[in-house]
DNA sequence: CGACTACATTGATTCACATCAAGGTCGGGA
DNA sequence: TCCCGACCTTGATGTGAATCAATGTAGTCG
């Protein structure tokens, strides 16, 4: 059990607040991701209105934490934020690594509790969708309703893919894998899908891909060795895509 | 790539049948765990009008298959189903067991087609429900809404605790949990918790849970050498539940 | 600046589960 | 009834990743 030293003193909660961030759903450059929606401009604006921006989280701070009451769903817009579970002897399980345009929260409708907790593995900024308000205008706008129920299917497709590589993959295929997930993420926000920085530690990693930190690391050097990959810390440079991909051996 | 010679000609489709199966939700033994609304009898019957009761599935005929387009989601009435992924190097993931009352097909509505495919492990009774009429009745009827955004929330947790248990569990954790999961789902529907009926077969078990049919087989029969389970094929009882939950050392 | 701490790499050894191999058991069909 | 194929169990051996151990590196704070 670790104390969140880093962690300011009204810890998780997010105070709404008052200075502008000059950013809206309109001209947010994430909105083709977060909400691809062919949503009628007033429409945007309803959903806007119940949107909350707050000040940023710092690294390490938490933004809710497992068992924590259930109010909101969250979409990143700057930074990346780890969730996980504690197990009952006190283990640690990354469930999922949450980029910007990517919504996270969702686990915890089903019991009005958060399953999971979610921490800041860089400074980023949130927005906040209260759920009562979101369902209520879910009810008034079908194509969001339908595009919630997506959100969450994928959430269940992703996990179920997660579930098939640690079920079935050698340590080499899963983090190749995860560099192509996260590439194709990075692309997705037009950035580079050959060159970027992890924002995530080996540890954090490994437990997400259910391997340890030595083996994670050992993977990197083989990739490196093989021309594959250039790792410097965090930074990854792809340089052999169409191998990186065989070695996945997945679609993903 | 097997070739399911138990389906018949029409495959996965389910046709509206004629003749009734004397069950509507209304007086239906599983309510509670499918639909635990607090539901207005009319609303019920609003719920009972979309929903399609079909013939019975046989063992191993498919109820739909990844791929296919997504039209509903299905609550299992009798029987058991087993849902799969097939990877891209052609073998299988087993992602889950679906017992009576509960829901399946809803890793569909991401991609408006069916991420995984269900079989049939030994005859079952569907209720199919089409999603697009769920939709519209969904935004009229707040709590099933509600409903239904909890019941996919659950479906996350679940594969979330999965994840867990295939990253960070022994194979003996991993199959005592099983047995613990399959226990209190015979629990729920009033069911003996400690005397039941394994309905998938031990190949589909060690699928599940990222093992080998072997190991499987190993675990129990070092459980019974323990006297923690009492195994006779697919015959279980557990003769000493604190002894199996110890073992599986985990809440679920 | 230098020292402390968290994070990362690399090597040597161990171990849990996979793989390979051989029988055993059950259930359905001729 | 007996036979066949699918399913299950058990044993012997192999191996990929964990564990143990040591060293290297980067970022932080007095």
């Amino acid at each position: 059990m670790t104390i969140h030293l880093a962690e300011s003193g009204d810890g998780a909660v997010l105070q709404p607040c008052s200075h502008d961030y000059q950013v809206n759903c309109g001209n947010c450059r994430l909105n083709s991701i977060c909400l691809p929606l062919a949503l009628e401009s007033d429409d945007i604006q309803l959903l806007e209105d119940i949107i909350q921006r707050s000040k940023p989280l710092q690294k390490n701070q938490h933004l809710y934490r497992e068992g924590d009451d259930f109010q909101s769903v969250y979409a990143v817009r700057s930074g990346t934020l780890k969730a996980y579970k504690t197990t009952d002897d006190g283990k640690e399980q990354v469930t999922g690594f949450y980029f910007p345009g990517e919504i996270l929260g969702m686990d915890g409708i089903s019991n009005n509790a958060h399953a999971s907790s979610a921490k800041a593995l860089e400074t980023a900024a949130i927005c906040e969708i209260p759920f009562t308000s979101l369902e209520k205008l879910s009810s008034l706008m079908p194509s969001l309703q339908r595009h919630f129920f997506q959100l969450m299917s994928r959430e269940i497709t992703e996990d179920q893919q997660l579930i098939t590589l640690l079920s079935k993959n050698s340590a080499d295929e899963r983090v190749a894998s995860l560099m192509l997930s996260i590439s194709s993420r990075y692309a997705r926000r037009k950035l580079s899908a050959t060159q970027f920085r992890l924002p995530m530690s080996r540890v954090d990693i490994g437990n997400y891909l259910g391997l340890t930190v030595e083996t994670v690391s050992r993977v990197f050097s083989r990739m490196q060795k093989m021309d594959i990959l250039q790792v410097d810390n965090k930074e990854i440079r792809i340089l052999d895509l169409p191998g990186l991909q065989k070695m996945a051996n997945v679609a993903g």
